[in-house]
DNA sequence: GGTATTACCGAGTGCGTACTCGGTCAATGA
DNA sequence: TCATTGACCGAGTACGCACTCGGTAATACC
């Protein structure tokens, strides 16, 4: 997808065109305009994303901190989807943003499922209870993406399956109990 | 900076020239393409995010988590230097990309310079030795932006001076001895 | 004081781009 | 079988954009 490459400014209805095999005004005939057609790349691609996330957030507590060690694993495999994700977020941090609300909400779903899963550690007595759990979700979400950022910058030079696992490993040392 | 709101692709020299008081002609008779802006901008930037950067580089080992823990507030009182990075970073992603060369390089001498910090603190003793300095260090920096990015989206409901505190106590007490 | 250099501008120029419009052709349904 | 609908296209159109060109006025240099 072209957007993860060149963003959505960057890249010309023509050429979106070209790549799926039908004419500009084909495309503009089915989404109505360019701005609707980000928005509908963006919907799809969420369902993905979070079809794969189920996975990561099904177990509780200390499982979680456990499957979230080889999450670096996934987005390696799929290195196009974090990158169309972080690309567009980017170019969307402005309010007044097209797909501005989109990413608004999208982090503060993540969040909150990420707390609970924390929560629940808390309750089950696995994870220590003197730390805000949003706080800490908003934490790992941003050392995933941090990371992820720097390796698509740089792949040769960064390990991204290694960072999660040292990451995962620390925060189950330092939540533990 | 509009290129920190709309990115380099979204502005147009003619925004630029008048946010300056210049003509279009005139701010090209200067840079000579807008390309050769963008890496002037970056580069002028950059020498002062360093000149920031410095005191937080100063201390080695403990006293450097110790430093860091603050550093979520100089991100708060110059938000529009971090956005003007996180924008053009993610522009930059793509090899080909004007100012790819340079984030690149800025990584790669953060990273370095973190991970310094870090051996030095095992070194003294202060630290463990049973970690990987660059993973650490990539970590570090990735939750430093992925954490700004977050906020730079939803001021409102993220908590960065907090998010930066929580992680630096939790890297305190994991690396400790 | 004359000449060269420099900072800057107004007015193009040509290209890329989002979107429109009028149309063709095939499938659908009565 | 004929009307309707919808997928799709070719050819515009209007505009935004990076960059050029020829010029002016101030400054620097000798």
């Amino acid at each position: 997808m072209l957007f993860a490459r060149r963003g959505w400014r960057g890249t010309a209805i023509a050429d979106l065109a070209a790549e799926v095999g039908m004419s500009e005004a084909g495309l503009l005939h089915h989404f109505g305009s360019k701005r609707a057609l980000l928005l509908a790349v963006v919907a799809e691609r969420d369902v993905q994303a979070m079809a794969r996330g189920d996975s990561l957030f099904g177990p509780e507590g200390q499982e979680f901190l456990v499957r979230f060690a080889e999450f670096g694993e996934g987005i390696v495999e799929r290195g196009g989807l974090a990158r169309l994700f972080m690309v567009l977020l980017a170019e969307s941090l402005d309010p007044g943003e097209p797909a501005h609300p989109f990413f608004v909400q999208r982090f503060r779903s993540m969040r909150s499922r990420v707390a609970e899963l924390l929560i629940a550690g808390q309750e089950r007595g696995e994870l220590r209870k003197d730390f805000d759990p949003m706080v800490k979700a908003a934490e790992i979400l941003a050392m995933s993406d941090g990371l992820t950022a720097q390796w698509l910058l740089d792949p040769d030079d960064v390990d991204l399956v290694a960072g999660f696992r040292s990451y995962a490993e620390g925060l189950r040392r330092d939540l533990s109990r």
